[in-house]
DNA sequence: GCCGATTTGTCCGTATGTATC
DNA sequence: CGATACATACGGACAAATCGG
């Protein structure tokens, strides 16, 4: 379903770059060229390079050309990658690994004083309360704890959370999530982490806190993730000037 | 030195959210509104806009308008936030601390082949080797091992490791910073972590290797820093379509 | 439910500036 | 200097989504 073109060419030159088509620290062909290959003006040409150039794939260098900065990530030290937008299914499925989802707790509640303000939710909103443990390869290896408004996410059940409540959430209430606003912190790992996790002698963990906004805007979903050391890997790219320039 | 147009009208939008003329949740103002506002095309305007949407400041909703989703802060909460692209210089600065960088470590060496592996620099390639603790408050708080390479940075010495190198870097080599890419992981404590940094009873910190290229697109900077758990924020924001629809 | 006005999303063409070679 | 390549900006056109009458 192709539903930009700007968009199917930043999949097919991603594609080109991921398969060794235009390898690492050569430049891609020109604007210019891409212009007349996909039969397109430049300007979208550019939408697609500005995507690539944000997922740190390349590099534009103003009277060169664009470079390719990609290189494929080792195995063996990826077994668990954050960076883009993507639910727990999503994830597990790209590393081809068996994953599982446990429900350990299921209610609705109220927000209190201090978890509005530190969710960002109204005060004295109702909302589920939902914590799951992920386990991949039959190791526990993060706690999941989340927060739904209900005036958003009318009807949830233990049954939808042991699967992939967003799948739930997009194909049987329609709600989609369009902005994601995620906080990485290292921790304690407390008394729940022990029981839950399989935490060894580590003493630590990553925390993701993420608030998740609908497609109108309103704040639905807190959720506070657990990740065990050995099993959190984020990646980011930062590019300097064509953006801002703040 | 305002340098673009959008980039002008950017910190524009972006000072009146911050200041609450665009309070959180309240749209601003439609992009037609806008051009005439700023006296320039709608392509300009919605390249403000993009960063501001990428910045997570704002959320676009077709055929209602731009969403302010920004609130400000807790300070409590936030004493060392990474998230931007900036030098501990600037952090330290825009979190109005007091500051400090320790040079522990200085040489210059060449890269094995697992140190080549791990940095992405060839193998054999002559590069300064720097190590420095970075204090805040009077307290040790990163570790940061980090390798130049000397083809593109010729000349460094430990007194411009004390101060700024990017600064040094910039003005005195004319070196820029384009692109950086950064993986963030969580790793145990290693013994000279506990030698250099107030670990206290913690023994995991936050680990965020970083690798920087020039205008050239050549990788010249390899730096592996560890965060102390209590010091360590990183803040993200994601969108789903608009972009590249992956 | 329909229609029209508003608003954002996509795409095109063109022109000019700036950096590299 | 000229040719090439990316950066910025302008203008116009149509599609898609929202909202109110």
């Amino acid at each position: 379903m192709p539903r930009s073109k700007f968009g199917d060419i930043y999949r097919d030159l991603k594609y080109k770059i991921e398969s060794g088509e235009y390898p690492y620290q050569s430049l891609v062909p020109s604007e210019n060229t891409l212009v007349a290959v996909y039969s397109c003006s430049r300007n979208t040409v550019r939408r697609a390079l500005a995507g690539l150039i944000e997922a740190g794939y390349v590099q534009a260098i103003q009277g060169k050309g664009v470079r390719v900065l990609y290189r494929p990530v080792p195995v063996a030290r990826a077994p668990f990658t954050l960076g883009r937008m993507e639910s727990f299914r999503e994830t597990a499925l790209r590393c081809r690994t068996s994953y599982q989802t446990r429900v350990v707790h299921f209610s609705m509640t109220q927000t209190d004083g201090a978890m509005a303000a530190a969710s960002g939710f109204p005060p004295g909103a109702d909302v589920y309360h939902v914590e799951r443990v992920r386990i991949i390869d039959g190791r526990a290896m993060v706690l999941e704890v989340s927060y739904f408004l209900r005036s958003v996410v009318p009807t949830l059940t233990p049954e939808a959370a042991e699967q992939s409540i967003y799948a739930y959430l997009e194909k049987e209430l329609g709600v989609q999530i369009m902005t994601s606003k995620r906080t990485i912190t290292v921790e304690r790992a407390t008394p729940a982490d022990r029981l839950y996790l399989d935490m060894g002698s580590y003493d630590c963990l990553a925390v993701v806190t993420n608030q998740a906004f609908n497609a109108d805007g309103i704040l639905f979903e807190y959720t506070v993730s657990h990740y065990h050391p050995e099993y959190f890997r984020f990646q980011d790219t930062a590019s300097r000037r064509g953006k801002k320039a703040e």
